[in-house]
DNA sequence: CATATTTCAGCTACACTGACATCG
DNA sequence: CCGATGTCAGTGCAGCTGAAATAT
């Protein structure tokens, strides 16, 4: 078959992985947007929008529907940036950064759940091949 | 951040092997599914579309505009089984043939573009790491 | 003037669910 | 009646595009 191919291989293993990740997430009411947005606010701090994009990866036409989303669960605030009122600063609450531990715990899990079948050099391994791609493809587009 | 979830790695490059692919496909006025549903009708012969469906890993209801989509383009064909009258049998065609071709060489281009910073080496390891983390999960689900 | 930020509407690919009619 | 088959409608997630309004 095409199962040779490694774009297969990735994009399959992938699909089990998003499905893996979609039903932990989901569990608490979450998904992957969520968890990337919330981890990025906790780590580097408050931002705006535009930044967080950036430092999500995620779009930002699809960041405003994640921080909706967020912010109706208290979250996150979004509140106006004094400075440049074009801006708005995203800030994690309390409750969510309780909500983001949570959703560690079930991403510990799903990883846990993945990679069952590799032994921990095996783990690394994968680990470092899979970053080396991406280091490479991200830093040409 | 998040960056050294496996999950997220996984699902990252996934999303840059996907874009190559789409790329590489849209090119020659493919998609995924296409692909898919061509290799598996010229390596294992016709078929009725349940057995395509569970050959190709592709959902049945997808399937069905997959179908459409290719046999708009004379790629396959859909006769009515007649010893079973509920089956549709699909046969690919020798414009399909030649289609999967060019999408194959495609493909073989994505391939070498994806795995660029890789030895050959390291392409084989990944290659076996993805095999074996798709074959635990396959078995089971 | 150009640029940056946020928002909205909409699109594509892939995977999947539920329902339905048909046929074996 | 049960089960398999093909079809259709619709959902969810992720990644996009394009346009508009507002502010720098």
């Amino acid at each position: 078959m095409f199962t040779e191919l490694p774009s297969w291989l990735l994009t399959q293993t992938a699909a089990h992985a998003h499905r893996l990740v979609a039903e932990g997430l989901g569990a608490a009411g979450a998904r992957g947007y969520h968890f990337r947005a919330l981890t990025a606010l906790d780590r580097e701090g408050p931002a705006s929008q535009a930044d967080l994009g950036r430092r999500s990866g995620i779009h930002l036409s699809d960041l405003v529907a994640t921080l909706n989303e967020l912010s109706e669960g208290g979250y996150v605030e979004r509140t106006p940036d004094p400075s440049d009122r074009r801006r708005n600063v995203i800030t994690i609450t309390p409750p969510g950064r309780r909500h983001l531990r949570r959703l560690e715990k079930q991403l510990a899990r799903v990883q846990d759940d993945l990679l069952a079948p590799l032994s921990p050099d095996e783990r690394a391994q994968l680990t470092t091949l899979l970053t080396r791609l991406l280091t490479h493809h991200g830093a040409h587009n």
